[in-house]
DNA sequence: ATAACGATATGATAATTATCATGTCATGAT
DNA sequence: ATCATGACATGATAATTATCATATCGTTAT
């Protein structure tokens, strides 16, 4: 991958770098776009031709479909080295969800019909995707059967935890959506996500500033998480 | 793909009719395996290394997760043309998910590390694997969020039209599940779906015989799938 | 044939969650 | 600075679902 392609921590570039010969890489590295979002701007909307391979480079993001009556399900939150151009892209036209920015973002687009060009003649890439694919898939199943088998107490201190030791990797965070977002993470109403939140607060296991959140006690939200 | 492999209408062999080599098409060939199940066995299960590439010839099976206190949870239903190594199989060693027949079923069985080596050295096999895994993928997660965004009732009509449609291709047909199945396919207790199925049938729009159910009013049962 | 068991079924009650009402607070627009 | 707006917050009540109790039915084991 030439040397226009800077973008060191790049899990593409370690993606194709590895699977590319130079002129190939050379087709994929001159037809990438960057694109930045501010924070709240739509990446991808549903409905809209699949064109690109979009890679999130910074930031973070929410992948998410709205129903008829305008209520949106987050189907899973993304953060770089997570591949944001995934669930339809190798198998539908149009995406079938959207994606809008939490935090200001980065994203590298490539090309779709030349990334499905390349894997169709280069198996150690077509097999790399398809393991990072498999993955990424896994996860959010996986993840969507964990929250639905919980309660409201559960979900809410499941979703705590994944944003301390998954997305901040601390015990204090500023959350990156509001209590409504949560709500439509967890698939409970906003008021409940409050209440629940308000509970956590009063029975010491929270301290919240806002957005702000402390867990002052990891081992008791982690047990409401396992058993609630 | 040889003569042996007289599998008339496997999926696995259009796919790899099409991409692979009489050589190497040979190599896949002869390491397959055929398995019969009988209605109740467990064809995968959970935990264990995954050695083999699984595919359903015939049958019916279900993809479930057990948790802690035994509940199960069923993931999604698969019929033959559905991937049944799906999931886990290129992201993981082990399965995080076991399958049980639904009906006597055959399963064409293919070694794992076979299928490894051919993709990684054949783009066309590894990019056609990608696109079924993709859709795959993201039906289970469409499914997933469907289910999740309906009440009880919308729940079971969703599952009794599913099955109706997409499985039986009829509106009579024997349920392949018990109602406890059913159950832990919707996030539902037992009782609850047996109360709806038993208010369908008072509202006149199933008639039930045990297994067996009618579907006496598809207009109605569709808008509670829809709207409830 | 009969006993035992699991699946199906229904009712009563408890637990959980949603809805509606209302109010405060922070923030951006004018 | 003030207003408007949306996010946050809490209480009361309604709707939904789970749990517990009980009973029937069909199938399997003895």
């Amino acid at each position: 991958m030439d040397p226009g392609c800077t973008c060191e921590l790049c899990e593409l570039r370690e993606l194709f770098v590895q699977n590319l010969d130079d002129e190939h890489a050379e087709i994929v590295c001159s037809g990438k776009i960057e694109k930045t979002f501010r924070q709240g701007e739509v990446i991808i909307k549903e409905g809209t031709l699949i064109q690109e391979f979009t890679y999130l480079k910074s930031g973070l993001v929410k992948l998410f479909r709205s129903d008829q009556s305008g209520r949106e399900q987050i189907i899973t939150i993304a953060r770089p080295m997570d591949y944001v151009s995934l669930l339809s892209v190798f198998s539908d036209d149009h995406y079938n969800y959207s994606v809008s920015a939490l935090e200001d973002s980065v994203t590298c687009n490539l090309k779709m019909d030349e990334i499905r060009t390349l894997a169709n003649e280069n198996g150690k890439l077509a097999f790399n995707l398809l393991k990072k694919m498999s993955r990424i898939a896994d996860t959010i199943i996986l993840e969507s059967l964990e929250i639905r088998k919980k309660h409201l107490r559960g979900r809410v201190a499941y979703l705590l935890i994944y944003f301390s030791r998954t997305i901040f990797y601390s015990e204090e965070f500023d959350l990156p959506l509001t209590r409504k977002e949560m709500a439509d993470y967890v698939g409970m109403t906003t008021e409940n996500v409050i209440r629940t939140l308000s509970e956590f607060r009063r029975d010491g296991i929270l301290k919240i500033y806002g957005k702000t959140i402390h867990i002052a006690n990891m081992d008791s939200l982690q047990s409401i998480a396992d058993f609630g």
